[in-house]
DNA sequence: ATGGACCTTCAAGCATGCTTGAAGGTCAAG
DNA sequence: CTTGACCTTCAAGCATGCTTGAAGGTCCAT
Protein backbone atom coordinates (compact mmCIF):
# COMPACT_ATOMS: atom_id res chain seq x y z
CA UNK A 1 0.00 0.00 0.00
CA UNK A 2 1.63 3.19 -0.88
CA UNK A 3 1.33 6.47 1.51
CA UNK A 4 -1.85 8.01 -0.21
CA UNK A 5 -3.88 4.51 0.02
CA UNK A 6 -2.52 4.21 4.10
CA UNK A 7 -3.01 8.14 4.78
CA UNK A 8 -6.29 7.40 3.33
CA UNK A 9 -7.39 4.50 5.71
CA UNK A 10 -6.15 5.88 8.82
CA UNK A 11 -7.91 9.30 7.78
CA UNK A 12 -5.11 11.32 7.99
CA UNK A 13 -2.60 12.67 5.47
CA UNK A 14 1.14 11.80 3.61
CA UNK A 15 2.62 14.49 4.95
CA UNK A 16 1.64 13.63 8.82
CA UNK A 17 2.98 9.94 7.49
CA UNK A 18 6.08 11.16 6.66
CA UNK A 19 6.28 13.54 9.71
CA UNK A 20 5.43 10.35 11.94
CA UNK A 21 8.17 8.98 10.06
CA UNK A 22 10.31 11.26 10.83
CA UNK A 23 9.33 11.61 14.69
CA UNK A 24 10.02 7.94 14.87
CA UNK A 25 6.60 7.20 15.41
CA UNK A 26 6.53 4.95 12.43
CA UNK A 27 9.16 2.41 11.64
CA UNK A 28 10.73 3.62 8.14
CA UNK A 29 9.23 1.05 5.09
CA UNK A 30 10.00 -0.68 2.51
CA UNK A 31 10.37 0.42 -0.39
CA UNK A 32 9.27 0.01 -3.99
CA UNK A 33 11.68 -0.25 -7.17
CA UNK A 34 10.96 3.39 -7.60
CA UNK A 35 11.55 4.75 -4.29
CA UNK A 36 8.16 4.65 -3.07
CA UNK A 37 7.15 4.07 0.45
CA UNK A 38 4.87 0.55 0.60
CA UNK A 39 3.11 -0.19 3.86
CA UNK A 40 1.35 -3.41 5.27
CA UNK A 41 -1.91 -3.05 6.66
CA UNK A 42 -0.81 -3.27 10.38
CA UNK A 43 0.72 0.50 9.64
CA UNK A 44 -3.47 1.30 9.56
CA UNK A 45 -3.61 -0.21 13.57
CA UNK A 46 -0.18 1.67 14.14
CA UNK A 47 -2.08 5.03 12.89
CA UNK A 48 -5.26 4.43 14.80
CA UNK A 49 -2.97 3.82 18.07
CA UNK A 50 -1.47 7.18 17.25
CA UNK A 51 -4.34 8.81 17.28
CA UNK A 52 -5.46 7.42 19.74
CA UNK A 53 -2.69 8.37 22.21
CA UNK A 54 -3.50 11.70 20.97
CA UNK A 55 -6.86 12.01 21.88
CA UNK A 56 -6.11 10.95 25.32
CA UNK A 57 -3.72 14.17 25.24
CA UNK A 58 -0.25 12.42 25.17
CA UNK A 59 2.08 14.22 23.38
CA UNK A 60 4.06 12.28 19.79
CA UNK A 61 7.20 11.82 22.04
CA UNK A 62 5.75 10.22 24.65
CA UNK A 63 3.71 7.78 22.19
CA UNK A 64 6.77 7.53 20.43
CA UNK A 65 8.23 6.52 23.62
CA UNK A 66 5.21 3.68 24.05
CA UNK A 67 5.52 2.20 20.18
CA UNK A 68 9.76 1.91 21.08
CA UNK A 69 8.68 -0.40 24.14
CA UNK A 70 6.29 -2.34 22.23
CA UNK A 71 8.54 -2.54 19.10
CA UNK A 72 11.34 -3.78 21.54
CA UNK A 73 8.92 -6.76 22.09
CA UNK A 74 8.12 -5.76 25.90
CA UNK A 75 4.97 -4.62 27.08
CA UNK A 76 4.59 -0.64 27.16
CA UNK A 77 1.27 -0.62 29.80
CA UNK A 78 3.24 -0.29 33.15
CA UNK A 79 4.77 2.73 31.69
CA UNK A 80 1.34 3.94 29.26
CA UNK A 81 -1.14 3.81 32.75
CA UNK A 82 2.12 5.48 34.45
CA UNK A 83 1.91 8.30 31.66
CA UNK A 84 -1.93 8.29 31.95
CA UNK A 85 -1.73 8.90 35.72
CA UNK A 86 0.52 12.05 35.01
CA UNK A 87 -1.78 13.44 32.26
CA UNK A 88 -4.38 13.19 34.47
CA UNK A 89 -2.46 15.31 37.19
CA UNK A 90 -1.77 17.65 34.96
CA UNK A 91 -5.57 17.97 33.82
CA UNK A 92 -6.34 18.50 37.27
CA UNK A 93 -3.81 21.51 37.50
CA UNK A 94 -5.16 22.62 34.13
CA UNK A 95 -8.67 22.25 35.58
CA UNK A 96 -7.82 24.24 38.45
CA UNK A 97 -6.06 27.34 36.51
CA UNK A 98 -9.00 27.60 34.24
CA UNK A 99 -11.50 27.46 37.69
CA UNK A 100 -9.25 30.00 38.76
CA UNK A 101 -9.26 32.47 35.53
CA UNK A 102 -12.73 31.82 34.91
CA UNK A 103 -13.64 33.45 38.86
CA UNK A 104 -11.36 36.04 38.34
CA UNK A 105 -13.09 37.39 35.18
CA UNK A 106 -16.15 36.90 36.28
CA UNK A 107 -15.30 39.21 39.48
CA UNK A 108 -12.97 41.92 36.82
CA UNK A 109 -16.86 41.91 35.78
CA UNK A 110 -18.72 42.52 38.99
CA UNK A 111 -16.36 45.21 40.23
CA UNK A 112 -16.31 46.69 36.95
CA UNK A 113 -20.48 46.70 37.21
CA UNK A 114 -19.66 48.27 40.40
CA UNK A 115 -17.46 50.93 39.35
CA UNK A 116 -18.52 54.44 37.81
CA UNK A 117 -17.91 54.35 34.66
CA UNK A 118 -16.46 57.65 35.46
CA UNK A 119 -13.48 55.52 36.95
CA UNK A 120 -12.76 55.26 33.80
CA UNK A 121 -10.00 57.34 33.41
CA UNK A 122 -7.23 56.95 30.79
CA UNK A 123 -4.29 56.23 33.54
CA UNK A 124 -5.76 53.28 34.21
CA UNK A 125 -6.80 52.50 31.13
CA UNK A 126 -10.05 50.40 31.72
CA UNK A 127 -11.64 50.19 34.73
CA UNK A 128 -12.23 46.33 33.49
CA UNK A 129 -8.84 45.13 34.43
CA UNK B 1 14.05 55.69 33.02
CA UNK B 2 16.32 53.66 30.96
CA UNK B 3 14.73 50.15 30.19
CA UNK B 4 16.31 48.67 32.65
CA UNK B 5 14.99 50.40 35.68
CA UNK B 6 11.62 50.56 34.08
CA UNK B 7 11.84 46.38 33.58
CA UNK B 8 12.79 46.24 37.22
CA UNK B 9 9.79 48.43 38.28
CA UNK B 10 7.28 46.94 36.47
CA UNK B 11 8.98 43.37 37.32
CA UNK B 12 9.73 42.47 33.90
CA UNK B 13 13.09 42.47 31.41
CA UNK B 14 14.53 44.41 28.92
CA UNK B 15 14.35 42.15 26.49
CA UNK B 16 9.81 41.59 27.15
CA UNK B 17 9.98 46.06 26.71
CA UNK B 18 11.11 46.15 23.70
CA UNK B 19 9.23 43.17 22.45
CA UNK B 20 6.26 44.93 23.04
CA UNK B 21 7.20 47.73 21.66
CA UNK B 22 7.63 46.17 18.50
CA UNK B 23 4.29 44.16 19.29
CA UNK B 24 3.01 47.46 18.92
CA UNK B 25 1.70 47.61 22.83
CA UNK B 26 4.35 50.47 23.56
CA UNK B 27 4.80 53.43 22.06
CA UNK B 28 7.89 53.92 20.89
CA UNK B 29 10.21 56.30 23.89
CA UNK B 30 11.60 59.17 23.91
CA UNK B 31 15.73 58.63 23.60
CA UNK B 32 18.32 59.95 24.90
CA UNK B 33 21.60 61.57 22.72
CA UNK B 34 22.98 58.23 23.27
CA UNK B 35 19.74 56.74 21.48
CA UNK B 36 18.87 55.03 25.19
CA UNK B 37 14.73 54.68 25.22
CA UNK B 38 13.72 57.10 27.90
CA UNK B 39 10.02 56.19 30.11
CA UNK B 40 8.43 57.90 31.94
CA UNK B 41 7.27 56.75 35.27
CA UNK B 42 3.19 56.19 33.37
CA UNK B 43 5.17 53.56 31.19
CA UNK B 44 5.45 51.46 34.48
CA UNK B 45 1.48 51.48 35.20
CA UNK B 46 0.93 50.73 31.23
CA UNK B 47 2.76 47.20 31.69
CA UNK B 48 1.52 46.46 35.13
CA UNK B 49 -1.59 46.64 32.75
CA UNK B 50 -0.46 44.59 29.81
CA UNK B 51 0.16 42.25 33.03
CA UNK B 52 -3.12 41.92 34.06
CA UNK B 53 -4.54 41.89 30.98
CA UNK B 54 -2.45 38.92 30.39
CA UNK B 55 -3.25 37.11 33.55
CA UNK B 56 -7.24 37.32 32.36
CA UNK B 57 -6.15 35.62 29.35
CA UNK B 58 -5.88 37.70 26.92
CA UNK B 59 -3.29 37.60 23.88
CA UNK B 60 -1.22 40.43 23.53
CA UNK B 61 -3.04 41.24 19.96
CA UNK B 62 -6.00 41.81 21.92
CA UNK B 63 -4.08 44.22 24.49
CA UNK B 64 -2.56 46.07 22.08
CA UNK B 65 -6.23 46.58 20.57
CA UNK B 66 -7.06 47.63 23.86
CA UNK B 67 -4.50 50.52 24.42
CA UNK B 68 -4.50 51.61 20.69
CA UNK B 69 -8.33 52.31 21.59
CA UNK B 70 -7.30 54.28 24.75
CA UNK B 71 -4.54 55.65 22.77
CA UNK B 72 -6.77 57.61 20.54
CA UNK B 73 -8.77 59.20 23.46
CA UNK B 74 -11.91 56.32 23.94
CA UNK B 75 -12.88 54.35 26.41
CA UNK B 76 -11.73 50.48 25.83
CA UNK B 77 -14.40 48.99 28.28
CA UNK B 78 -17.09 48.38 25.86
CA UNK B 79 -14.10 46.35 24.22
CA UNK B 80 -12.70 45.12 27.04
CA UNK B 81 -16.19 43.46 28.56
CA UNK B 82 -16.29 42.03 25.25
CA UNK B 83 -13.24 40.64 25.18
CA UNK B 84 -13.89 38.93 28.65
CA UNK B 85 -17.08 37.66 27.81
CA UNK B 86 -15.66 35.89 24.78
CA UNK B 87 -12.35 35.12 26.92
CA UNK B 88 -15.10 33.17 29.00
CA UNK B 89 -17.27 31.46 26.75
CA UNK B 90 -13.97 29.48 25.50
CA UNK B 91 -12.66 28.77 28.99
CA UNK B 92 -15.89 27.27 29.22
CA UNK B 93 -15.35 25.54 26.18
CA UNK B 94 -11.63 24.87 27.33
CA UNK B 95 -13.13 23.07 31.17
CA UNK B 96 -16.09 20.82 28.99
CA UNK B 97 -13.01 19.80 26.87
CA UNK B 98 -10.98 18.77 29.53
CA UNK B 99 -13.65 17.52 31.43
CA UNK B 100 -14.60 15.28 28.70
CA UNK B 101 -10.84 13.85 28.28
CA UNK B 102 -10.47 13.48 32.04
CA UNK B 103 -12.93 11.18 32.21
CA UNK B 104 -11.94 9.32 29.26
CA UNK B 105 -8.86 8.63 30.59
CA UNK B 106 -10.30 7.39 34.04
CA UNK B 107 -12.68 5.18 31.51
CA UNK B 108 -9.77 3.94 29.79
CA UNK B 109 -8.16 3.04 33.16
CA UNK B 110 -11.25 1.35 34.22
CA UNK B 111 -11.55 -0.53 31.36
CA UNK B 112 -7.67 -1.76 31.35
CA UNK B 113 -8.22 -2.93 34.65
CA UNK B 114 -11.04 -4.95 33.41
CA UNK B 115 -8.92 -6.34 30.82
CA UNK B 116 -6.93 -9.36 31.27
CA UNK B 117 -3.20 -8.71 30.55
CA UNK B 118 -2.90 -11.42 28.22
CA UNK B 119 -5.70 -8.85 25.91
CA UNK B 120 -2.21 -6.97 25.97
CA UNK B 121 -0.79 -8.24 22.48
CA UNK B 122 2.00 -6.66 20.35
CA UNK B 123 -0.86 -5.93 17.34
CA UNK B 124 -3.18 -3.59 19.59
CA UNK B 125 -0.08 -2.05 21.38
CA UNK B 126 -1.28 -1.21 24.94
CA UNK B 127 -4.24 -2.45 26.11
CA UNK B 128 -4.74 1.05 27.83
CA UNK B 129 -5.33 2.87 24.63
C1' DA C 1 42.43 54.30 29.44
C1' DT C 2 40.26 50.26 30.85
C1' DG C 3 36.81 47.34 32.88
C1' DG C 4 32.17 46.34 33.55
C1' DA C 5 27.42 47.35 33.47
C1' DC C 6 24.34 48.99 30.62
C1' DC C 7 22.36 50.08 26.16
C1' DT C 8 21.53 49.42 20.78
C1' DT C 9 19.75 46.52 16.48
C1' DC C 10 18.75 42.51 13.98
C1' DA C 11 18.29 37.65 13.51
C1' DA C 12 17.30 33.39 15.08
C1' DG C 13 15.75 29.90 18.45
C1' DC C 14 12.29 27.49 21.55
C1' DA C 15 8.07 24.13 21.80
C1' DT C 16 4.32 21.49 19.40
C1' DG C 17 2.36 19.16 15.41
C1' DC C 18 2.00 19.53 11.54
C1' DT C 19 1.42 21.90 6.56
C1' DT C 20 3.12 24.00 2.44
C1' DG C 21 6.24 24.87 -1.21
C1' DA C 22 9.85 24.01 -4.47
C1' DA C 23 11.91 21.07 -7.63
C1' DG C 24 11.75 16.89 -9.50
C1' DG C 25 10.87 11.55 -10.42
C1' DT C 26 7.17 7.62 -11.62
C1' DC C 27 3.44 5.62 -13.73
C1' DA C 28 -0.96 4.54 -16.01
C1' DA C 29 -4.37 6.16 -19.24
C1' DG C 30 -5.60 8.18 -23.57
C1' DC D 1 3.96 11.31 -25.99
C1' DT D 2 1.70 14.02 -22.99
C1' DT D 3 -1.23 14.87 -19.11
C1' DG D 4 -2.24 14.32 -14.45
C1' DA D 5 -2.14 12.00 -10.24
C1' DC D 6 0.87 10.38 -7.31
C1' DC D 7 5.33 9.99 -5.16
C1' DT D 8 10.25 11.78 -3.48
C1' DT D 9 13.38 15.08 -0.41
C1' DC D 10 14.51 19.12 1.99
C1' DA D 11 13.49 23.54 3.81
C1' DA D 12 10.66 26.68 5.70
C1' DG D 13 6.32 28.49 7.67
C1' DC D 14 2.51 28.83 11.21
C1' DA D 15 1.08 30.60 16.08
C1' DT D 16 2.36 32.52 20.68
C1' DG D 17 5.36 35.12 23.70
C1' DC D 18 9.15 35.75 24.47
C1' DT D 19 14.57 34.79 25.07
C1' DT D 20 19.21 34.49 23.44
C1' DG D 21 23.10 35.64 20.74
C1' DA D 22 26.13 38.39 17.97
C1' DA D 23 28.38 42.56 17.19
C1' DG D 24 28.90 46.83 18.75
C1' DG D 25 28.12 51.66 21.18
C1' DT D 26 27.82 54.46 25.95
C1' DC D 27 28.93 55.73 30.38
C1' DC D 28 30.82 55.80 34.99
C1' DA D 29 34.37 54.61 38.16
C1' DT D 30 39.04 53.58 39.01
Amino acid sequence: MRIGELAEQARTRPSTVRYYEERGLLRPPERTPAGYRDYGDETVQRLEFIDRARAAGLTLAQTAEILDIRDAGRSPCAHVQDLLDRRLVEIDEQLEQLRALRGSIVELRAQAAATASEACIPESICRYL
